[in-house]
DNA sequence: ATAGTGGTGATTGTCGATATTTTTTATTAT
DNA sequence: ATAATAAAAAATATCGACAATCACCACTAT
């Protein structure tokens, strides 16, 4: 069986705007066209990833798919084998507990901070994303995430946590959403919680506004939670390909 | 000038044990040894890497090199600009208070849910590690720390945390050790602090058994801001070649 | 003098081919 | 038949050469 379903003979998004000179290199090119992929979940977790399938699909050579794929393994989204070659991570419960039990206490400390350092500008920065983040909530009512709502949303916790005085802080929450996000993209069917979503949203909202902390942490973690708990329940977290 | 002090011709460990067939990659020898020179010092800050250089200085081709630089650059030891290379992480005094800043968070959780999870086991092997720790306190009184020292000093902080129930959060935790090593070792002059270190460890320790989580994160936290303090006053956080 | 322009050298990024290692297949001996 | 071994095929890792890009410097025009 060839060992792969539809790969998109990817563009990797060489259009910026227009057609202009991206001055991008192909190594991130290609490093964001995969992790793009194994994160909408196109490449499964636990597949081997071929050097040569991968150049043809990506259509690169052979050192730029290298570096990036080189990128990918520190970053913990594929795992190295030495002269074995590169495979997308192995996906399981377990692994999907701790990363949510990590992200929860990470991002609690971080929410904290924020509001202790809470200013005019980073509430100001935190209703916007929230108000720009509740709009697409209501216009697009679609099965899928769609990739703008994905950024909003991402960029609303991304505001939740940006006065917590410490860049290193935010780069590991931010690394632990994109592990949450590639779990939550396996298991294809599950609905974005039919706007419950929406509601949190503003529940946490409300509670940073008015510098309740415990409160706001207690609704953050919960809400991480429970998505948990219903990716889990769900079932379907099936590895791929072992060979 | 030419832009190296000392690269020491780096046989990049080749030789595990005995001299056997290491079926280590390239890469993976040239990152260690990168890795090291950084974490040393022999990589300054702020310093460009320039690929010929490196080149003859690690004796290896262009795509191990690239892969090695790759890794370290998603993993912050190296900062990547788009066509124009590579060079070492800056280092400012800045960088360093979020560094420690975030240490002290990160493995106050891991420490707490450690003693959270207390059992036998975990208690055994933080015994044993603080033993081996302080034999090699008392034996090496030399002036520079030893790698053997070093790995023990870090094997001991993971003891610390190696019962929190979460190995990513382990991983940050070592990454962020990593990163203040390097601070550490910029700043060449100063020595282990006399010999105090030892008694920290120890009171550490025993608070550790005693399940004494607040006095344990304490300790904890507090070795880490005075190691710090130390390393701010000390002055001497010059940024190297900028060219 | 100073800002803009073009060319030259150095450096990075990419490709295709080769060497090395692993995996599979075939063969032989018990 | 089964296990061990050897040859073949496939995949990975590395090298050296080429292409694209950047940085520096001289030169010209205002």
């Amino acid at each position: 069986m060839n060992s792969f379903d539809s790969p998109t003979k990817n563009q990797h998004n060489n259009n910026e705007s227009e057609n202009e000179a991206s001055n991008e290199t192909l190594a991130s090119s290609v490093y964001q066209s995969l992790l793009n992929d194994i994160l909408c979940g196109k490449l499964k977790p636990g597949q081997k990833l071929r050097l040569q399938s991968l150049k043809v699909d990506y259509d690169v050579g052979n050192s730029p798919l290298r570096e990036a794929l080189n990128r990918l393994s520190t970053n913990g989204m594929v795992v190295r084998e030495e002269n074995k070659g590169f495979r997308v991570s192995p996906a399981s419960v377990e692994e999907l507990e701790e990363l949510i039990r990590t992200r929860c206490w990470l991002e609690e400390i971080a929410l904290r901070e924020s509001i202790k350092n809470s200013n005019d500008e980073y509430q100001e920065r935190l209703v916007l994303a929230a108000h720009r983040l509740s709009r697409i909530n209501i216009d697009n009512d679609a099965y899928y995430i769609s990739p703008e709502q994905e950024h909003l949303h991402r960029e609303y916790h991304r505001a939740l946590l940006s006065a917590c005085n410490s860049n290193i802080l935010i780069r590991y929450c931010d690394q632990l959403h994109e592990q949450t996000l590639r779990y939550r993209n396996l298991v294809e069917v599950v609905r974005y919680r039919e706007g419950h979503e929406g509601e949190e949203h503003k529940a946490i909202l409300e509670a940073v506004l008015a510098n309740d902390a415990d409160k706001a942490t207690q609704l953050l973690t919960r809400h991480y939670q429970i998505t948990g708990e219903i990716l889990i329940k769900s079932g379907s977290l099936n590895q791929a390909e072992s060979k």
